[in-house]
DNA sequence: AATGAATGAGCCTTCATTCAT
DNA sequence: GATGAATGAAGGCTCATTCAT
């Protein structure tokens, strides 16, 4: 364990340093926008080092999608609580943190939402590992909530509908920040969106059980 | 009325045909990665024909912007209604076409959501004078369904719930697409989406003004 | 005479007012640096004026540079007075004038001296006609001065000498300007500089026709 | 010695190529009618080496414009010599040597006679460096001659007659090639400028201090 | 005759990539 | 193995010029 860890060669800290560093630059520049040279320049590389160790700028790209969002949360608490509500609430807090609190939030996420305006080969694969544990987490959650009547149809329609409530805030953050200049991520305010996502979200799917007796 | 259209000097028409070759570009490419050769290209104009059209490629994207979503929409059925819940539906429904009616979608909308991943200068006039009308469009409807009683900060929230479910189909649609491959925004599945999404949200909205009581 | 200057067709206005506004803008930007659209923008003309008035560019400069110093310069005093060194000292100073008072500088004495740093073909026009009539008058008026005692060869480094002492203070204003930040070409000064550049001229030729005796 | 000289590094050696190239070129184009295309043809190096190197084309004028031309003259003689009228004739016998031989004429020379007529930010740095120390030092020398009795003002103008006339025959050479079409500066024919100038200036010089006496 | 739209060559620069060391 | 120099294609843009009207 340790030895994997703490005793990499030289090759390998370069390599991981060049993740980091595409990571950050990706996120913030986007793909295109992204320099390897900056890239390089962040892990302290050389120029020459992301074709090197990644064959090219693509392959950076898929290497630093690899990663696993459900991992990134500490769902120990959702899967600890009994209350199907409270799971599904507790879900959305933690998958709201993750996705706005800077702290917390994987930088992957942020280059995720620009594979969506300009999907390159690599968001297959960050839909199959990433994205679709996602979705069947919390369709499980949706499912416990309003019970096993509704078709499968309907249930997709609940997860995208709580997925979309959650991804806009991340996602169109650069319009909410000019419609309400004072608007910040900050822990307490990431809090009150969440609540209120899952406030809105389980009002309409308890009426959805309801409705469906 | 023919005449406007119809009758257009030379100038004109070579600037009618680069803003569509433009928005067609942008919207597929995205900004950085659209050529003005490209453009010109499929205009059938001459290379520098954008810069002297538009001043620069930023000026062409300015006024490839220049749309007005409120305006596209027919929304003089939502006005025509009086049950504020029937407005709203009727607005989700003609919001949900635009986005996904490939027949009325402007692609303006698909430009617009690159900028969303990597804003540019242009963003700024976007949201003025296309995204905040439709949130205040919004927010008045919303308004109109759950009373007065609610503060400002929970009807935004509402609002962008609202938003967040209708713009997810068309920003995620390259991720549903990979989850659920059988997917097509054809006019019926237009339909239920928008069905769903209005009473999904009428749903929590009718529960929330009633706690409001 | 009066048809010849006032009735004008409306061509010849504009061709007149495309050589003022060439000549103005080839003195501040030179040849390369001004371009067909501004010069057309100054001339109240449309860019394809030069073309159709002057053939190209290149036949604008050769007319814009059809001047004639020696008849700009009042020179009417200079022959009037009876003694030579009086002469000279009027000439350098009318020169002076000519080359440095914005307010009566031809501004094809600044084109001439982008044309030395990068001669066109319209140099030896420049020369044959400009220069060199110039270069003689000033000759007969040294020679007046030291006598005929002097070899050609002096005489001609003489001219060079205070010819080279004049446009020092046009041609290396860039210079002069970032050395003394203070120096301005007001009147004064230029009535200051000229009289300088008289009497260190007459000085030395003073003592070279003694020497020659 | 030989070792610094000869012992380049491949980069060092195409960077020394460039900037020799960038001299020729400017000096015969001027900055603007030079392409970096050319310059690197002449360098036998990459379109993109220019950039490389110097980040721009205008950082290579800067680099192409570091010289030290009272470094580059020979001045011990100058030096030496304790009779200052000797020191100011071999001052001026050096400057035009420098300013007039081809072999030793540095191309810097030509470029800065073309920052005259077309300015660029790297005129700022020439004076500063080359120019101002050059005026300085021809300023003690005149100083010498006159003694000490003439003002500020008189010493710049005496400076500015005696650079005036050096200067006029390296900038106006085009004309006076023209004019004389004999004209060559040969070793011989540069002595006897040099000694004319010297001599014309000399005499005005003594004249002038006799005056101030 | 005179215009404004259109042209295409060419500019400097940036970039991911390759290559010799 | 790993580097820094070098590459050349391509980018946006400017310009004098031409062409249809």
């Amino acid at each position: 364990m340790m030895t994997e860890v703490e005793i990499k060669s030289a090759s390998e800290q370069t390599r991981a340093r060049l993740l980091e560093a595409a990571r950050e630059t990706f996120s913030q520049h986007g793909f295109q926008g992204a320099t390897v040279r900056e890239i390089c320049r962040r892990a302290e590389a050389n120029v020459a080092a992301v074709n090197y160790h990644f064959s090219s700028k693509d392959g950076l790209l898929s290497e630093a999608l690899n990663f696993d969002p459900l991992n990134d949360m500490q769902l120990a608490n959702v899967d600890a609580a009994e209350c199907p509500r409270i799971r599904l609430q507790l879900f959305i807090q933690e998958f709201m943190s993750m996705l706005l609190d800077e702290k917390k939030a994987s930088s992957q996420c942020r280059i995720m939402a620009r594979e969506l305006a300009d999907p390159t080969s690599a968001l297959d694969q960050i839909v199959r590992e990433a994205i679709a544990p996602l979705h069947d987490f919390l369709g499980k959650l949706v499912a416990e909530v309003v019970g096993e009547k509704i078709s499968k149809a309907v249930l997709r329609r609940c997860v995208n509908s709580i997925m979309g409530q959650c991804i806009f805030y991340s996602h169109s953050y650069p319009v909410l920040q000019r419609l309400h200049p004072t608007l910040r991520y900050n822990p307490s305010e990431i809090k009150a969106i969440a609540e209120h996502i899952a406030e809105f979200s389980l009002l309409a799917l308890q009426q959805i059980a309801k409705k469906s007796d």
